[in-house]
DNA sequence: AAGTGAAGCAACCGCGGCGTT
DNA sequence: CAACGCCGCGGTTGCTTCACT
């Protein structure tokens, strides 16, 4: 896709979007916000459907969508979020102010996912791939990022960092949809769970700004390699997981 | 310079959730 | 309470661009 327009047989175009197109679609939303997608159509004169504008402006039209290529540091935070919510994209992208769940999406299954493969650690759980015989323990460099994610590979989970073990315990948990919360509960009360690198004030820092974890994605431009323990514990009472065994999520 | 494969990106499709009737 | 329609989300497709040979 993403090539050449078309139309179907009602008239409704489809395919790549034309600028006049986009500056109809603004024109709109400027004017009159985001309302009734149904509409939308009619009211612009444009021949796609509401489903296809409301795609077009949240992907690409909204003014604050960051048009650039990612940072190691979005890519680190895209892998964190992951192993915390699995493929949400949508909830990701709430943690990602300016990208669209489809980018973050599309930079997962293009990049992300196949470098985290090839460092010898699944990228469903974030636990490290047993028995694979991965030999370098630096992050290569595909998609043009310099970052290093996660920690590296390794073929026992004992050389992880402590919050590498407890993202991928939380990953396993929820990815596999089958211990519920009760079992992240039991990986929080840990005591071996414990804040090592004493990085806690500094996301207290970030939530006092933005409310948001990734507050502090701009001000650490260097240290992004795995969140702390406390970091993650926070997150996670944040975010309410500590809470969806009573909302019924899992 | 041409061919080829990988990566990046934009957009469509289908399904599930939710609100309305 | 069921049926219906719309919206949002995740999965997937396919075109374009880039890098390598």
């Amino acid at each position: 896709m993403g090539g050449a327009t078309w139309f179907e047989a009602d008239g409704t175009k489809r395919g790549k979007w034309s600028e006049e197109e986009d500056q109809k679609l603004v024109a709109y939303i400027d004017e009159y916000g985001i309302g009734d997608w149904r509409f939308v159509p009619h009211r612009t004169g444009l021949l796609r459907c509401g489903k296809s504008c409301r795609l077009r402006w949240f992907n690409y039209l909204r003014p604050e969508v960051k048009k650039g290529k990612l940072t190691p540091r979005e890519e680190q935070d895209i892998v964190n979020f992951h192993s915390v919510f699995g493929n949400r994209w949508a909830v990701i992208a709430q943690y990602m102010p300016g990208r669209s769940d489809n980018d973050i999406k599309n930079h997962w299954n293009s990049c992300l996912k196949k470098r985290l493969k090839r460092n010898g650690i699944d990228p469903m759980t974030h636990q490290p791939i047993i028995n694979l015989a991965v030999k370098t323990p630096s992050f290569n460099t595909d998609c043009g990022s310099s970052s290093s994610l996660t920690a590296g590979p390794s073929s026992s989970s004992s050389s992880l960092s402590g919050s590498a073990r407890l993202l991928n315990k939380i990953a396993t948990s929820i990815s596999s949809r089958q211990q519920g919360v009760e079992r992240i509960k039991d990986i929080m009360s840990d005591p071996r769970i414990t804040c090592i690198n004493g990085q806690a004030k500094e996301l207290e820092e970030s939530k006092k700004d933005h409310g948001k974890i990734l507050a502090s994605s701009d001000d650490q431009e260097d240290d992004f390699l795995m969140w702390d323990e406390e970091k993650v514990r926070r997150f996670m009472e944040e975010i309410g997981v500590m809470d969806l065994e009573t909302n019924g999520v899992y």
